[in-house]
DNA sequence: TAAAATCCCGATAACGTTCACAGTTCTACC
DNA sequence: GGTAGAACTGTGAACGTTATCGGGATTTTA
């Protein structure tokens, strides 16, 4: 095995030769820490400067037990949440002088867990977020049980748990007030397209609308709901069904908003003039769907800012356990707002 | 500075304690290294499950001047494109068994790059995929030289250049494809919509528009173009502007389905119907593309498969140089596809 | 049958940091 | 003027693994 013709990089040892004071020293400087006299500090910075010393991150991390870096466990970035929640991770993580370790779960593997959290604990992450949305619980349990001893960790769009820190957006809100602006503007057979029933946020979506369809005393059956895949394509071949199996049907709360223009799609084909035949509410506001024919009426909610949280929680937490405080990430719950448009 | 409660974790000593043989005995079977009789190797596998032994990432890499993670360098993924590549990259990481390890430059500050290259390197990360889309040419090449005797690179989306990988799709060719398109439906005046200019595949796609129009003899002006930012608000602003300055336009190449959004929008605006009155062709095939009003033509790519064969192509370097021989990844160059629907 | 090669395995030293502790010098106080 | 404490610095041992080298047992070759 021949030996890589790497550049020796340099090492503390060579600025502490260079500045002639003793290794520790130079750790202390790097660190910030206190009690190392002001020349000192300058010579030493000084040589670090000029032999343009960069401290070895993985040394570092063995010998302190702890690293720089978050995990992040995700699912896709294909999707708009994923994509938001993760460019608002990133965001802060940079702005806080963390890095990020990404890693995705494979839901048809039931083990890929196991993998993950071996992964992450081998690699010593300070904390991690779990941005994988899925209801089963055992997943999650397990994994907590795995990781939970060796840093903390905050879980996204899940169901709120007593004993750990879950970050949501209050979907159940969101939909409510989304399916309650269709009733105000006089639609009285609301359809609902749900995503996966699977996912926590998919279920409390329909929730929301339920409770709106309750409270205006509307009834609601199950023949008033299809399951979509938050695809266009499953919106438009939703409102297919939901036609089909409920034909009084007036306006439909489409549980994202890629599913609104699959229905807005098929509306359209089925000569269906939205809004004045049928009322369509999306939900995400993602920047097209101002764009779409009609405009969508949306909901709008915060991702970004929701990963940007998650980040600041885990910071706090991991300082505060430095310092030797107990601390736990609390859980934090968005608001919404509908955004109105033409579509309803 | 109070202890953190850290469970003792299970260390590579323990296993050869309660197997019986060295220290570098169980590294060997880890490994997976020859020169250990079967029987031993099963005796220590025993332990190593019994104990539930898993590797310490960090110290192994401290040790072995080299790790399982790749870096990765991107800007933002709530464009489809960046999307589209990290999704691919993720899962052929995985698939292959590495890790990675997210860095996001910011634009705005010019030594951004720097950092990131630090934090590269000072954790040994094994290779580099390079996936943020700059032309200036400075920053990469900066780069180049910081990361280059660390780790091999691959760049994404970029000029290619001699001495580097760069892997690409085809932009400009896809680009002839869309404008020839509008060309052989019969419009004579076709305008375009550009991404920002200070991207390699934004200029590309330009040229490829050029190219259509040279060779079918149209006259192509400076006000037959537009910078657009890849959104649909920059879409439909772009296709006011492009109006104003080149009045008798009957088709738009808009160079990402999203502008090509936000083009349908300002179209049904100004009372201009599509495709009669005015031809669109987007860029990317987002799955939305089907569904916006009319359908749109545009030009398919696999963004997906481009990541994959990143991680493929570094891998391959660095498990060759691993046993010594010297390798360079290759260039490639994806072709896309026109799918035509009914914008155009 | 001696010499050489092969197969196993272990002892020791890295890898580049931080941590705990032990100085040493200097200031301040009674 | 001795002593207590602060301020600063250095020493040695971790952290958990892999690389290097060497040695004994076993087999192959001359």
């Amino acid at each position: 095995m021949a030996k890589v013709n790497h550049p020796r990089r340099v090492t503390i040892r060579e600025v502490a030769a260079q500045a002639g004071v003793s290794v520790q020293t130079v750790s202390r400087v790097v660190n910030g820490h206190p009690d190392v006299a002001d020349e000192t500090r300058a010579r030493v910075q000084e040589v670090i400067a000029r032999l343009c010393y960069r401290p070895n991150g993985i040394a570092r991390s063995l010998a302190a037990q702890s690293s720089q870096i978050l995990g992040v466990v995700a699912s896709g970035f294909q999707l708009f949440g994923p994509a938001q929640l993760l460019t608002g991770i990133e965001q802060q993580a940079t702005e806080l002088g963390w890095h990020l370790m990404l890693q995705i779960v494979d839901p048809a593997k039931s083990n890929d867990c196991d993998r993950v959290a071996a992964n992450l604990i081998s690699h010593n992450v300070a904390g991690v977020i779990w941005a994988y949305p899925e209801l089963t619980g055992e997943r999650e349990c397990a994994f907590h049980q795995q990781i939970q001893p060796h840093a903390p960790i905050v879980f996204l769009s899940m169901e709120p748990q007593s004993g750990s820190a879950v970050l949501n957006v209050d979907n159940r809100h969101g939909a409510r007030l989304a399916t309650e602006h269709l009733v105000a503007r006089g639609y009285r057979h609301i359809g609902i397209i749900t995503g996966p029933m699977s996912l926590w946020s998919a279920q409390q979506r329909k929730l929301g609308w339920q409770d709106a369809l309750a409270s205006a005393r509307l009834p609601h059956h199950s023949r008033q709901a299809v399951e979509g895949d938050w695809s266009a394509a499953g919106g438009d071949a939703g409102l297919m069904r939901l036609i089909a199996q409920f034909p009084q049907l007036d306006a439909v709360f489409a549980s994202n908003d890629q599913m609104a223009l699959g229905v807005l799609k098929a509306a359209e084909r089925l000569g269906r003039r939205v809004p004045d035949d049928l009322g369509v509410v999306g939900f995400d506001d993602i920047p097209e769907s101002a764009f779409f024919k009609p405009a969508l009426t949306t909901v709008h909610h915060e991702l970004m800012e929701l990963g940007r949280l998650a980040v600041r929680e885990l910071h706090r937490v991991i300082e505060a356990r430095r310092e030797g405080k107990p601390a736990m990430a609390a859980s934090v719950m968005l608001q919404p707002q509908l955004v109105v448009r033409e579509s309803a």
